[in-house]
DNA sequence: ACCATTCCAGGAATCGGTTGCGCAACGCGT
DNA sequence: ACGCGTTGCGCAACCGATTCCTGGAATGGT
């Protein structure tokens, strides 16, 4: 089975690559009828266009790079869904990459794609490692921070007010009455971690309430270090009667370390959680939240890449979006 | 910042740009000190191969298309997980396509993945429309159907035994006592929903127990639609008192439709689910589940796949992998 | 009727790799 | 010293598109 290719496609209408290659692309004027003869020939030889070769041409894939650190997790699948819309209906594809939170797997997956010669980035990175990103911006290949950043990055960023977030949620205990709230957030590298936290310590501060170290658990952000951080959280001799957590799957974690424990939520301890989740609906208790707008924030980077490659802007500023607090029964 | 090509290491090394693609694929002798200086160029030159430009000669691009039907699906997150994971160890790329169950999305991507050159195609297909398939099997490249498949398709299928599944999860149903057994299924054009709800029925029949047409909804496979399904079940004068179903969106739309309606689970009626969720666990009431193995599933799809690049086999056999009833507290 | 434009389209170089063919240099046996 | 086999590597064609440059035909103006 040959494949067709675009010289099968000019000798059967009896023109030349060149005009096949216009057509295509429209990017030159071809009569009319010339134009049907090679529309047509096109059809009849079932004729697909080689990216490779065009792209070898062209230095251009139309694909970009979606790094994410966890494809299992609803939020991300969620940014993905928003991502992928708006690059389909601009004729771009997507790549994924997931990293699972491993440096190594990002350094390896942005190499692969710098190979692949994506024509953009957009990364939820794991690291606090510029240097890999630094080599695609050498490039010159756009590139968009999603939900993380790094401390002065130079490339734009999009995902939600953070430490807002974290305060809003914060002060909604507060409200509620509780006064030893405790803390369950991911390691200080991911940037969102570090301004949930300090959103958090500025709810506790802003209320007079006391700091304690030892009610701040930092884990890896997977529902099983959730689980044991909440135990070891709950098992301290002076425990906090309210815990605010900063992903979803330590919420999750959250909620099986408590009845693992034999504990009630909200009776023993009221939860917070960050990131919203469809399930976090009929969990019991129902799983107040503070929510963030994953699509759009997809929709957003995707647009941001494009707008990159446009060339419309030099600088394409970041956006941040802002969370809502979804209340239900753990608060 | 001009790209960096093989033919500025090769003058950098002081050869040709023939010794330097042997030493980088290890496909001819090359003296141990002129390897060293091509290497030594590479690292130098920060030189990074151009797919394009390879797969061009090799008809090869090493990057395999991944068509799923929901991304945001954590089930379809763990499979791209598995399939990701003997990808990369294997050196191959993924490309994921998220059809939303959309059947002209479908084929659009198949188109696209076809212009891209993957070499491979590991399909959950939303559409009982092997044409747009045939199209790539034509043009030899494998596919490996994931999740669902068609009547005599003629790729290899990695799945579980849906039947079965089905049968086993209705089953525990009959022998905690319930006799009046509804089901929230999918549409029929899912091979999936087909199967499940034979074992459905199978279950029902061997057990004596009628089946009536007005217990057996199916939907589209969403949150909102399963909510709708279980209330038009559950409002009906004569309501069943178990429900087996059939996907998990449509658990988690079964049991917010209940608490909409005010009723409990299980004790006005059970339900044991079809899919495992990590929040299955806490929901309220857990969820009884018949879990497939969905990592593994994305392994299997992967290796066969490669596999048939391989050409080890000619006839790549389907691999079927079992349930697991996992119990909970809802049946 | 002739020359200047304009209109359409073809030829060929090019992108950055891979790979078959072939050659120079070297070692070794006689 | 000569011939022959072996070793290591270079040359150049090729993959399938894009695109610049160019040229012939058609049109229009006088």
């Amino acid at each position: 089975m040959k494949r067709i290719t675009m010289q099968d496609v000019a000798e059967q209408a009896g023109v030349s690559k060149a005009t096949v290659s216009h057509v295509i692309n429209e990017t030159r004027f071809v009569e009319e009828t010339t134009k049907e003869r090679v529309q047509d020939a096109i059809r009849s030889l079932g004729y697909r266009p080689n990216v490779a070769a065009r792209s070898l041409t062209t230095q251009r894939t139309r694909v970009i790079g979606l790094i994410v650190s966890d494809v299992t997790n609803t939020f991300f699948g969620e940014i993905m869904l928003g991502v992928e819309d708006v690059l389909i209906a601009n004729g771009y594809s997507l790549m994924v990459c997931n990293t699972s939170e491993v440096l190594e797997r990002e350094e390896y997956y942005i190499d692969i794609l710098l190979r692949q010669g994506v024509d953009g980035i957009i990364a939820a990175a794991a690291s606090q490692n510029w240097d890999a990103l630094n080599e695609a911006a050498k490039l010159n290949i756009p590139i968009v921070m999603l939900d993380r950043t790094f401390d002065n990055a130079k490339s734009p960023y999009v995902g939600v007010n953070n430490k807002y977030g974290a305060y809003l949620g914060t002060k909604h205990l507060i409200e509620r009455g509780y006064r030893e709230i405790g803390i369950l957030s991911g390691f200080q590298r991911l940037s969102t971690m570090r301004e949930r936290l300090s959103g958090f310590e500025m709810a506790l501060s802003e209320a007079g309430l006391p700091l304690r170290e030892y009610w701040s658990v930092a884990s890896r952000l997977s529902i099983e270090d959730g689980q044991r951080a909440m135990r070891e959280l709950m098992t301290q001799e002076e425990r906090p009667r309210a815990v605010f957590v900063c992903n979803n799957l330590l919420s999750l974690g959250a909620l099986m370390g408590l009845q693992a424990l034999g504990m009630r939520c909200p009776e023993d301890v009221a939860i917070v959680g960050f990131d919203d989740h469809p399930w976090a609906q009929v969990s019991s208790p129902p799983l107040t939240v503070v929510r963030q707008p994953t699509y759009r924030i997809g929709e957003t980077a995707a647009r941001k890449v494009l707008q990159a490659l446009n060339g419309d802007q030099d600088d394409i500023p970041s956006a941040l979006f802002n969370c809502e607090l979804i209340l239900r029964q753990s608060s």
